[in-house]
DNA sequence: TTTTTAAATGAGCGAACGCTCACTTATCTT
DNA sequence: AAGATAAGTGAGCGTTCGCTCATTTAAAAA
């Protein structure tokens, strides 16, 4: 029999992140995917039941990308320092060398798919994620909080810094543009709030 | 003349915002819109331009009255901890009375319409939350820092937290309830990571 | 009361939508 | 070489979309 041609499957998937990302969710269809990926609109419900399905699965796969790029190099065994360091920038060099699947991610966190879309990232996230908490906070590195609050505190200010320069946010007429040295002097403030 | 209605025009905005939030923007349509408002499709067309000055619009709006709920009873003036108090306590009451217009807004946000909607809303806060740093730089109470790692900081940690909560977000079978203590818990962190 | 003005309407246009089906093409097994 | 199987196609279906227009309705101006 005929064997699939994974450069097809692959151009669907990276023509939908970047019409998806650049035109927008509301704009985007499958007769101008197939047109925009050179291939038949039949062709793409070889691979995905349906519109929203294309969406959902490539979703949760870029979504899982993502999970697999902040992850890399880390243990849940770390000093928290280190480990959460490490993850800050893992999850820079992430949006920096993949802008559109950042962009794509973010753009469908606050989508009405959000929730078919992040129980698989959650979970993964959670499985180390949680006992590196749970880890720091029995060796004393920080206090007893919730992950929601941790979370908050730890992650969301580079989230935060990271959009403002995909963004290219303008203040004053000057653009914020995104470097280690900013990482690192806002990771030192979220440092001295959790630290003991 | 015959003159406007102004429950009319009211009944538009708040269904397109419930619908926008409940059924996503890639859903939403003139026509639904004009039936769930219990108007003509051409009636939609007096006040808004096209389907998108109806969006951008919409989301304006919605992106003042926030800026107009999280600045009330604030002054630059105020000490650096009054008055991000202030500020998160607003944002909060704002999210939490307003879950809709919440929800729409940082769905929009993230959306190809955010270029349209974050202009007005980013001049009508930094008018205020600009003297405000500056303020708190020149009395000593924070160090010199530029306005994105002040907001990554200070403020992304609260957006956190109120997303957390409008998702339900679950760990463990535990749901994440926001309340002000665990919101006072955040702040503290946030104070101690900014205060010099 | 009559005239004038603009709000408001419902039917419906052309275009675009998601999706399907009869069919062709390529590669496997025999 | 022939048969079997699944990948891949393009035309086009029924539906919904954004939007318009001829008309009606209500209230201000005369």
């Amino acid at each position: 029999m005929r064997q699939r041609d994974e450069n097809k499957i692959q151009g669907i998937r990276e023509k939908a992140i970047e019409m998806i990302t650049n035109e927008g969710l509301e704009n985007f269809g499958i007769n101008k995917l197939a047109k925009a990926a050179g291939v038949s609109p039949a062709t793409i419900y070889i691979y995905y039941k349906d519109k929203d399905d294309l969406i959902t699965q490539i979703s949760v796969d870029e979504g899982m990308r993502m999970c697999a790029a902040i992850l890399e190099g880390f243990d849940p065994e770390m000093t928290f320092e280190e480990g959460l360091w490490i993850q800050w920038k893992n999850r820079a060099k992430y949006s920096l060398n993949n802008q559109e699947g950042a962009s794509f991610y973010e753009q469908l966190r606050n989508s009405t798919y959000r929730e078919k879309m992040v129980k698989a990232i959650h979970d993964e996230m959670g499985k180390k994620a949680g006992p590196f908490m749970k880890n720091a906070i029995e060796r004393g590195e920080i206090n007893d909080i919730t992950i929601e609050v941790f979370w908050s505190v730890a992650i969301a200010p580079l989230y935060s810094l990271v959009r403002f320069h995909q963004e290219g946010h303008c203040f004053k007429d000057r653009i914020f543009v995104f470097s280690e040295k900013i990482m690192k002097e806002t990771f030192d403030y979220v440092i001295k709030a959790l630290k003991k």
